[in-house]
DNA sequence: ATATTAGCGTAACAGTCGTTGCGCTAATAT
DNA sequence: ATATTAGCGCAACGACTGTTACGCTAATAT
C-alpha cells in the first residue's frame, strides 16, 4: 500500500533510506531541467529504473512534486545553519557577499536557477497540491535572528531581516535574467554596505 | 503563410489587430492559469474559437508563448511610463508605496502573479525559444533615469535603482509565497524611507 | 473579373502523458 | 516455515498533446 499504512503489520518495513536517495536523485535531474515541465518517463530513463519505482514510492506525480519540494526545503534549511560567518567574526555584509558569491559560482547555479523557477511558481499559485515552499519565510526569521544578536530591536530586525532577503533574492533574479553582472553587482554593493549600517553598533 | 513573408505580393492584407486582440485575449487566459502548462486546445476553447486560429497567427506553441511574452513586455513598459506621480510633486518613496498598493489590490494581482511566474522561469532558463524578458532591465534603467532627475549621479542612480527594483520584486514575491502581510510591509515602509533619502537633495 | 490570401472550423495524425494491473524476487515479521 | 510486503520491471489503458491537411467563405490586390 502507498499511502503510510501507520499502523498496519507490514511483513517487510521500509527502508527510508531508499525514498530519500530517491529524492535526491530527482532533485539532481530537476536541477538540469525543471519542475515545470517534469515528465515521469524521461525522469524514470536519467534514474536508470522504471516509471514504477515513481509510481511505487509516491502515489501520484502531484505527490512526488509534493515530496521533492518539502525534501528541497529541508536541504535548503539546513545549509542556510551551515553558512559559515554566523558565528561572529565576520560582519552580515560580509555574509551576505561571501554567500553571493558562493550561490553564483561552479555548479551551485543550476540549483538557485531551480529554486527560482520554484518560488515563481509558487508566487503564481501555480504549485498544485497543498505544498507552500517557507524558504523565503524561514530565511527571514534566520536573518532577522542574526540581527538581533547584534542588538537590533525586535521588530527593526524583522523588518530589515525581510528586506535584505528580498533584494538578496531580487538582485539574484536579476542577474540570472539579464545577465547584467556589473549594474548588479554594484547594486551589491549597496546591499552590503546597507547591511554593515544596521548592524554597527551605536 | 505563417512566418512573415516580408515582400510577397498578398491578395488579402493581414489585419494587425486581430493579432493583438487575440494576444491580449491569450494574456487574459494566462492570468488565470499560467504559462507553464499552457495547452492549445483548452485555451482556444476558452476564446470561443478552434485551435487553428492560434496556429495560424502563430505557427508553433514556442512561438505563440514567444509572442505572448514580448507583448505582456510591451505592455508593462507602456503602463510604467503611464505611472502617475513620476513627473515631480511626489517623492520616489511615494511612488513605491502607490505601485505597492496598486499592483496588489483588487484584480491586478493575477496579472503581477503571472509576471513572477514568468520571471522565474526566465531566470531559470527554462523558457524555449530565444525570448528573455527585458522587464527587470528596462525598470531599473527607468528608476535610474528618475533619481538623475534628482540630482543623484549617474553611476550611484544605477545601483541604487537596480537594489530598489530587485528590493521591490523580492518584496511582493515574499508576500505573495508567505501570505504574511503585516511582515513585509514593515520591509516595505524601510524600503520607502530609503528611496526617499537617496532622493533628499543636500 | 480573377487570383490569391486571410481567417477559421473540422478532422485526423502520431506521439506522449499519468496511471494501473500483473508478475516476479528478496526481505522480514510472525 | 509461512505469509506478507517492499521493490521494481513490463505492458497496456485511455486521455491528451502539438501539429498538419483540407475545406470553405470573405476580403482585396491586380
Amino acid at each position: 500500500m502507498n499511502p503510510d499504512p501507520e499502523g498496519v503489520v507490514m511483513a517487510r518495513p521500509r527502508d527510508p533510506q531508499r525514498r530519500t536517495e530517491l529524492l535526491d536523485a530527482i532533485i539532481g535531474h530537476l536541477t538540469a531541467h525543471g519542475v515545470a515541465g517534469l515528465s515521469l518517463r524521461p525522469l524514470a530513463q536519467a534514474l536508470g529504473r522504471s516509471t514504477s519505482v515513481l509510481t511505487h514510492h509516491f502515489a501520484t506525480k502531484d505527490d512526488l512534486i509534493a515530496a521533492v519540494l518539502e525534501h528541497l526545503d529541508q536541504r535548503q534549511r539546513d545549509r542556510l545553519q551551515a553558512l559559515p560567518g554566523w558565528e561572529e567574526g565576520r560582519s552580515l555584509g560580509a555574509v551576505v557577499r561571501a554567500s553571493w558569491d558562493w550561490h553564483l559560482t561552479g555548479d551551485h547555479l543550476p540549483l538557485i536557477r531551480l529554486l527560482h523557477e520554484i518560488e515563481g511558481l509558487a508566487a503564481a499559485g501555480r504549485l498544485t497540491g497543498a505544498y507552500v515552499p517557507t524558504m523565503l519565510g524561514d530565511r527571514a526569521e534566520f536573518v532577522a535572528e542574526a540581527l538581533r544578536a547584534h542588538g537590533v530591536p525586535d521588530d527593526v530586525a524583522r523588518a530589515n531581516a525581510t528586506l535584505l532577503n528580498a533584494a538578496y533574492a531580487g538582485l539574484q533574479l536579476d542577474y540570472l535574467t539579464t545577465g547584467d553582472k556589473a549594474r548588479v553587482e554594484a547594486a551589491l554593493d549597496r546591499l552590503v554596505d546597507l547591511a554593515d549600517e544596521w548592524t554597527r553598533r551605536p
